[in-house]
RNA sequence: GCCGCGAUGGCGGAACUGGUAGACGCGCGGGACUCAAAAUCCCGUGAUGGCAACAUUGUGAGGGUUCAAGUCCCUCUCGCGGCACCA
């Protein structure tokens, strides 16, 4: 029994006080950079996970120093989140002081396993040294447009109280608390990530990822292709009477209204337009006298009114005896400013400038304002439609020639005449779509439904927006839904097809709202059913009566495309949606933009202000100026989340109230903070210039370590963490920040260490086992190896600690070694040795580490066989052995009189001649059956081996009669046939 | 439901490109040393039959290809992981 505890800290303090990890920037040795994922310290301490992974990248870290690399094994902290937050809420304690003392527990057990990380790199992502530069780099997401704010439904963990990306959500649950989540609205600032999904994608195949690995990426980004295809509502519009209210461009007059009538009354309307009298210098009751002299308003009315014409339309309509059907408002000028920078002192006289929409929408049953969404003046909470950017084009552009250009009047018209946008990766099966289905979300339903379905529909709404995530998608799927009462045309036949809304359509992928051809869907297949709608098959070779079919097959009843196989009929389908306008060929992903809002206390604000007069095109957010970074995180006592889901920082008034950094006015900052996967999106740039506060990371120290070699951690990261991260890579990349656009050259992930009853380890369960229990009983080594040894890297394993005791005597046989160092050895111990360095030179490099261990207990148990072997044996098992059990190896070759340590020794070369044995076994079948073995040369000649073999026994008793064949494989077998 | 991975002694696991299944370790049985124990060392250990040599059988189940299958092909069962009405 050798004492771990006093060589286990000799050697750490040896190899801490003289630096041997150091890692040394533009050495002219070959770069490796070999990383783990950085720890959560957590207030339980290290888990019997983490020492697997590092040991694993500690060996090969180790053993390509020996062969002369300059390694870079860093280590940090991943220190913001919630699991500190709420620990420290319970506890009535600062996170900041709970996060100091979790991470010196983990660094203390940490450095009692000797794994040889560069501790000199250390970081810290609650540091604000670190976190200068994660809000740095924030600002450049959103300097390039990717970082925006939106209100959204979002995930609302009632538990945690705070809102979840949908990656967070598992099963409807939450996936930190598992508690109940519900949908709520709010303002989230988002990273545009799906910009990137086809890039994310592509750049797969110039990585080297376990292929799981990168097939999970793949699944995640959801790639899909199809077709976009337009189906426009068909809408009656008799009896209808259009009055457009003119005023003030001439262009209007010219395209717009003539082109909007031709359209309107070729569904049946019946269109006046008028000229309101001296539109630029107006007097409102002299335009409003004019237009009630001019019409008559009726239930029938529909009137759309473009710009100044809303003033005079805002004023009347509230005056008028009954009610008008629709109201359209295109670009109302809500905003005087706005408008053109010209004061116009008549309609300000005239008009306060602010609508009363409420006042409108009493007089019509429907009541539109197009307007952009971002425009203050724009009241947000009432019931009006809100349509992007229209109002930059068609009024603030009034200078520019021609604002008729085909994008915003779509728009308009949809209004009156809708139309659903669908996307389909069977645009083969067009001709059997019989009905569509638009999402309980969709924006259209509202508009489209017919009034004596109005209240059945608006229920069914409502109840689908009470269903949580796991109603609607878990459990029977049984389909619901319910008919809008309106029909679409199908452009491939004219066919008038029924639209419904059911939540087996989800508003978050594709349009919301899908074609349904229930012949070759299943799901549309199981709503046909439910509700009697009819399927006509479309493709050969299933029956569709019996369910659907969505297999290979040649197309039916489709006019252009019969006979065509699946994939022909697709492109002729798409070649003639795109000629005739009514669709075509697109791309969609399953990949989510990125909720980058989170509000809680503990994580990087996100530094932005924003300032009520400036910046308007950004929503009036700004960037906190660089040499004002970071913007820490107050120190206070109350941190608490709020019920109202409102960051707890927006009641620190005193930090929240600040300056615009552009007009020095008041302004206020973002209270929201960023979620825990912002600091662990670039680490791995940090440990390589870790102490630069001029810039995250030197350039040229970038291209001198980058990319990655070997990035190791576990596979719940490798979806989530792998993707944002790479994102983020890329990100910096295209901003010229770093060298490369992919991080990780190659990516593999560890198993679990499991409890000795096979499940997780867990703090509830009572079944964990603690480290330093184990380091202070059996010794750092023992514990590596074992880790080592317990079975494939990659697959999970369960803890035993008998299992255990059998490497803890290996080691103990390795420190008796000494007692046999002889001035010879037998011949099959150098076989044996040789062959140890070459196996555990090569598992090391395949990360096959269980196989390296027991070769290295098979050398032991020859050399125990033959009790000598030389000092030089010794010493180059030791060289080998070291990666694995560093402070015994050292302790050894100490022992025998070496100098240094044995990290700066070379990695052995082992003897090519040494590792072929003289003599093999050879198994002798017949009939393919084990007869017998021979001990013959490896390279022994047919006959003699044939001969050896018709000579033995056991062989010829069942070698009778004719030999038909003979097969002799060189060196492994040989088989007669009879 | 779909996709991926897996299933080998009492246990964790080995087995290159189809070529002696069970390396290595744990456990178990026997023995040596010891007054005794611990530690250590030696022998044995898939199952069945046999004193033994050896034979038969054996890698989740069933079928197939092959001189030869844990390994390749087909069907199925179970387990693990991921996704989950993704149009």
């Amino acid at each position: 029994m050798y004492n771990h505890s006093s060589i286990d800290k000799k050697w750490q303090k040896r190899w801490e006080d003289e630096g041997v990890f150091h890692a040394e920037d533009f050495s002219d040795k070959e770069k490796f950079y070999c990383l783990i994922e950085f720890p959560y310290p957590s207030g339980s301490g290290l888990h019997m996970g983490h020492p697997r992974s590092y040991t694993a990248l500690d060996i090969l870290a180790r053993k390509k120093r020996m062969e002369g690399f300059n390694v870079l094994y860093p280590i940090g902290w991943d220190a913001f989140g919630l699991p500190t937050e709420n620990y420290a809420i319970k506890t009535g304690r600062k996170p900041q002081e709970v996060t100091k003392e979790n991470i010196d527990t983990f660094r203390r057990q940490l450095q009692s396993l000797g794994i040889s990380f560069d501790w000199s790199r250390e970081v810290n992502t609650t540091d604000p040294s670190y976190y200068k530069w994660t809000q740095w780099q924030f600002l450049e997401f959103f300097k390039e447009g990717l970082a925006y704010k939106d209100k959204m439904a979002i995930n609302w963990c009632v538990s945690c109280k705070i809102g979840l990306s949908n990656e967070e959500v598992v099963g409807g649950a939450c996936e930190r608390c598992g508690g109940e989540v519900e949908k709520r609205d709010k303002e989230q600032w988002m990273i545009a990530i799906t910009k990137y999904a086809q890039r994310l994608l592509d750049d797969l195949d110039t990585v080297d990822y376990l292929p799981k690995i990168k097939k999970q990426q793949q699944d995640w980004i959801g790639r899909s292709e199809g077709a976009e295809v337009d189906f426009t509502v068909d809408t009656d519009l008799s009896g209808y009477n259009i009055l457009g209210l003119h005023a003030f461009r001439d262009d209007s007059k010219e395209a717009f209204w003539p082109w909007l009538s031709a359209e309107l009354e070729g569904r049946g309307a019946s269109v006046t337009v008028l000229d309101l009298p001296n539109p630029s210098e107006p007097n409102i009751e002299e335009q409003i006298k004019f237009i009630k002299e001019s019409y008559t308003f009726n239930e029938k009315t529909i009137v759309i009114t473009h710009s100044l014409g809303g003033v005079a339309a805002m004023k009347l309509l509230p005056t008028l005896d009954t009610p008008v059907s629709h109201v359209i408002m295109v670009a109302p000028p809500v905003n005087v400013e706005l408008l053109d920078g010209k004061e116009r002192p008549a309609l300000r006289d005239c008009c306060d400038w602010k609508f009363d929409f409420g006042a409108i929408s009493k007089m019509a049953k429907r009541f539109t304002v197009l307007a952009d969404k971002n425009d203050p003046a724009v009241p947000q909470d009432h019931p009006v439609q809100i349509a992007n950017n229209l109002r930059g084009e068609l009024v603030v552009a009034e200078a520019e020639v021609g604002h008729f250009n085909g994008k915003e009047e779509p728009v308009i018209l949809s209004q009156l005449i809708p139309s659903i946008e669908v996307f389909t990766t069977r645009p083969d099966t067009l001709f059997g779509a019989t009905y569509m289905v638009l999402a309980p979300e969709h924006p259209l339903v509202s508009t489209i439904v017919t009034d004596d379905k109005r209240a059945e529909v608006e229920a069914y709404v409502k109840a689908a927006s009470k269903k949580s995530d796991i109603d609607r998608g878990d459990g029977t799927k049984e389909k619901t839904g319910a008919f809008t009462g309106a029909y679409a045309v199908n452009p491939a036949n004219g066919a008038q097809i029924p639209v419904w809304v059911a939540d087996y359509v989800m508003m978050g992928y594709g349009t919301g709202a899908i074609m349904a051809v229930p012949a070759h869907d299943e799901r549309d297949w199981a709503f046909a059913k439910a509700f009697d709608l009819p399927i006509v098959e479309v493709v050969s070779g299933g029956s569709v009566d019996a369910e659907a079919y969505a297999g290979e097959g040649l197309s039916v009843n489709s006019d252009f495309l019969d006979g065509k196989k699946v994939d022909e009929a697709k492109e002729e389908m798409i070649a003639w949606l795109e000629k005739n306008g009514h669709g075509k060929k697109t791309v969609n992903y399953k990949l989510r933009d990125w909720v980058f809002s989170r509000q809680r206390y503990w994580g990087e604000p996100i530094p932005l202000i924003h300032c009520d007069s400036c910046s308007p095109e950004t929503g009036g957010w700004i960037p906190v100026p660089e040499d004002q970074l970071p913007v820490e995180l107050p120190e206070v006592d109350q941190y608490q989340p709020t019920d109202d889901g409102e960051s707890p920082l927006s009641a620190i008034t005193d930090w929240v109230n600040t300056e615009c950094p552009t007009c020095n006015g008041p302004a206020k900052r973002e209270t929201d903070t960023m979620p825990n996967w912002a600091g662990s999106s670039w680490y791995f740039l940090r440990y390589i210039d870790p102490h630069n506060d001029e810039a995250f990371a030197d350039m040229k120290k970038l291209e001198y370590w980058m990319p990655i070699d070997l990035y190791n951690g576990g596979m719940e990261h490798t979806v989530l963490h792998l993707l944002y991260s790479r994102f983020w890579n890329k990100v910096m990349f295209d901003r010229g920040h770093v060298p490369v656009s992919e991080p990780y050259a190659r990516r593999h992930s560890h198993g679990l260490i499991l409890a000795e009853d096979g499940t997780k380890m867990s703090k509830s369960k009572g079944n964990g086992i603690d480290p330093d229990e184990v380091v202070d009983k059996y010794g750092a080594d023992t514990l590596r190896m074992y880790e080592m040894f317990v079975g494939p890297f990659e697959e999970p394993a369960p803890w035993n600690t008998k299992g255990m005791i059998g490497t803890r005597r290996f080691l103990d046989k390795v420190a008796r070694l000494p007692d046999m160092v002889s001035i010879s050895e037998d011949k099959e111990v150098t076989k044996a040795l040789h062959k140890t360095v070459k196996k555990v030179g090569e598992d090391i490099e395949n990360l096959r580490f269980n196989t390296a261990v027991a070769q290295m207990m098979t050398f032991i148990n020859v050399v125990n066989k033959h009790k000598a072997l030389t000092k030089e044996s010794l010493l180059m098992f030791m060289y080998t052995l070291c990666p694995f059990a560093p402070h015994i190896a050292n302790e050894v070759a100490e022992n025998l009189g070496a100098t240094g340590f044995v990290e700066q020794q070379k990695w052995p070369a082992y003897d090519e001649s040494q590792v072929v044995d003289d003599v093999i076994t050879l198994a002798v079948q017949v009939n393919g059956k084990l007869r017998a073995t021979l001990e013959v040369a490896p390279d022994a000649p047919q006959q003699e081996v044939e001969a050896a073999a018709r000579a033995n026994e056991n062989v010829a008793k069942f070698v009778e009669g004719e030999v038909k064949k003979v097969i002799y494989v060189k060196g492994r077998m040989m088989n007669f046939v009879v």
